[in-house]
RNA sequence: GGGUCGCUAGCUCAACGGUAGAGCUGCGGACUUUUAAUCCGUAGGUUCCGGGUUCGAGCCCCGGGCGACCCA
């Protein structure tokens, strides 16, 4: 047993919690034993008394544990409101007929809010009609040394962000969002594995980066005295797998791009790739929209979401494709075509207000307008397809279409929430992208692919036609609830206090 | 990267350049049916950090940190 050590600098609330925390001690109780009693959990004493009259005495004795967030004291009787991990509550009723005067007296001096604590007792139901548990015997499960904040005003939202298990604690939709998360990624999983695919898991520690453009995190390895890449993502080694014969695959797990976060980026984020040998770009758009919805029934029950706004989202039904050129031609009011030559592209952006990067490729121009005039038009789901050559140095060139890949966007809500490809499978094509990616990075474009001589070489020795899709997680989240991705998240990236 | 706003008690927020306050929380007291319990009393501060102006700075100026929003 330890005392306290003197912390003359703490604020007082918390000096007093650790000088009750010393008091169970010097009184024979373990301010954080090993083990209580517990024999339901609160939804259990829940499920199995409901509709009871007030004033039931139920004769049932159950022990239960959880944390105290209200409590409302008269001389010889206390109420405390007891939250389990799942969200659910009870009333504890701590009575001096019940436990007698000195173990009312110790709830009343040491309980605080915040503490975790068992209680045993008979299920009744209050006066008022409140399912209680009416205490024979109390114990201290975990005391808590920090006050927590008060439960009628919102927390700040960094205070939610930077102290989660706090946020937890305190709202239950935070707890919600966690177990939708799980929800959502099981969904993923069960509609993947049914189609054949397999899960694997490929490398995040990577000595060549690729699959994305994007920045990387870079690291270094000690005992190989080797500058490691964290990956951006894992399409390389998933077309290994595919190479290898390994015809349906699948990963969900962690990207991680350099670069800043705001309301949907996230310098970390969950994605679900997946590649299928014998299909195209058109069969991997079909089985996204049936992923989506079939995560979206699976915890939402049906394909209309509700926003945290109360806005309503429909999901049902196919989704439009519209094609890439003709509407961005349409939006700006003149013929665009992967022949258009960068000059003009670059007035059309200037028109718009669009600040052009000198190391932007037509294509990217291309994008920067579509995106400009065309997505925020989208009302609902909608696939974007055929995409520009320059900007994809991965995707296979469209099958009767010069100039432009088979790739599609899938937009929900405005954002991009799934990409799809007819994969580029010929080595030599791919070598010579790759060398234009490396020409381009050489130019000082951070964002260019390298060249990736073993991915070369696996291809050397003959990938099926496949098709292949990225899709963000968190993303997902946010199409299926409303919420920002830092709410998706459960700790996301913050800069230190 | 640019602009705007914010940072004050454990939490959420006030305070004309002039003694830093409130609610909840906490502490002491009353109360055996409360529901954000109520009632009486009471404590609690490096005003994000560092400089500067001023008789005097939470407030004004400069620099820095963290965050939010808007723009690029």
């Amino acid at each position: 047993m330890t005392e306290a050590p003197d912390e003359p600098d703490l604020p007082e609330q918390m000096r007093i919690r650790r000088a009750k925390r010393d008091r169970l001690l010097a009184s024979g109780h373990d301010p954080y034993p090993v083990t209580v009693p517990v024999s339901h959990t609160i939804a259990q004493v829940r499920a199995s008394h409901p509709d009871l009259d007030p004033d039931t005495q139920t004769g049932d004795v159950v022990g239960i544990a959880g944390r105290v967030i209200f409590s409302r004291n008269t001389g010889k009787l206390c109420f405390a409101t007891l939250r389990s991990g799942d969200g659910t509550e009870i009333q504890a009723m701590i009575s001096f007929a019940g436990v007698g005067e000195e173990s009312l007296e110790s709830w009343k001096d040491l309980v605080d809010l915040g503490d975790t604590v068992f209680v045993r007792g008979e299920v009744i139901t209050s006066k008022r009609g409140e399912l209680s548990v009416m205490a024979d015997q109390w114990l201290m499960a975990a005391k808590a040394l920090r006050p927590l904040p008060v439960a009628h005003k919102p927390m700040t939202e960094e205070a939610r962000v930077r102290q989660r298990y706090v946020d937890l604690i305190m709202r239950p939709d935070a707890q919600r969002m966690a177990r939708l998360r799980v929800d959502v990624v099981a969904a993923l999983r069960q509609s993947m594995s049914a189609r054949g695919f397999l899960e694997i898991e490929t490398p995040m520690l990577q000595t060549m980066h690729g699959g994305a453009a994007a920045r990387p995190f870079v690291t270094h390895s000690n005992a190989f005295d080797l500058e490691l890449y964290l990956r951006i993502a894992p399409e390389l080694f998933l077309k290994r797998a595919v190479v290898g014969g390994l015809e349906r695959v699948f990963e969900i797990n962690r990207n991680f791009r350099n670069e800043g976060s705001d309301s949907s980026h996230s310098p970390e984020f969950a994605m679900l790739e997946y590649y299928q040998a014998y299909a195209d770009y058109r069969d991997m758009a079909r089985t996204t929209r049936e992923l989506i919805q079939e995560s979206a029934r699976a915890v939402t029950g049906g394909l209309v979401v509700t926003h945290a706004d109360g806005s309503v989202h429909d999901l049902s039904g196919e989704w439009p494709q519209i094609d890439l050129y003709d509407s961005t031609s349409t939006a700006v009011g003149q013929q665009i075509t992967p022949g258009t030559s960068r000059d003009e592209l670059v007035a059309l952006c200037e028109k718009a207000g669009i600040s052009v990067a000198p190391t932007w490729v037509p294509g990217k121009l291309v994008e920067e307008l579509f995106e400009h005039y065309v997505s925020p038009t989208f009302t609902g789901p909608t696939f974007v397809m055929d995409f520009p050559i320059d900007t994809s140095p991965l995707t296979r060139a469209h099958r009767t279409k010069d100039g432009v890949v088979e790739k599609w966007d899938l937009y929900i809500d405005g954002v991009e929430q799934a990409t799809g490809y007819s994969e580029l499978v010929d080595p030599v094509i791919q070598r010579e992208r790759l060398i234009e990616q490396a020409a381009l990075g050489a130019q000082g474009d951070h964002e260019a692919m390298r060249l990736d001589e073993d991915f070369l070489r696996a291809l050397e020795h003959g990938m099926p036609p496949s098709g292949g899709v990225g899709m963000g997680i968190d993303r997902l989240l946010m199409t299926l609830t409303g919420l920002g991705i830092r709410e998706t998240i459960l700790f996301p990236l913050v800069k230190p206090e």
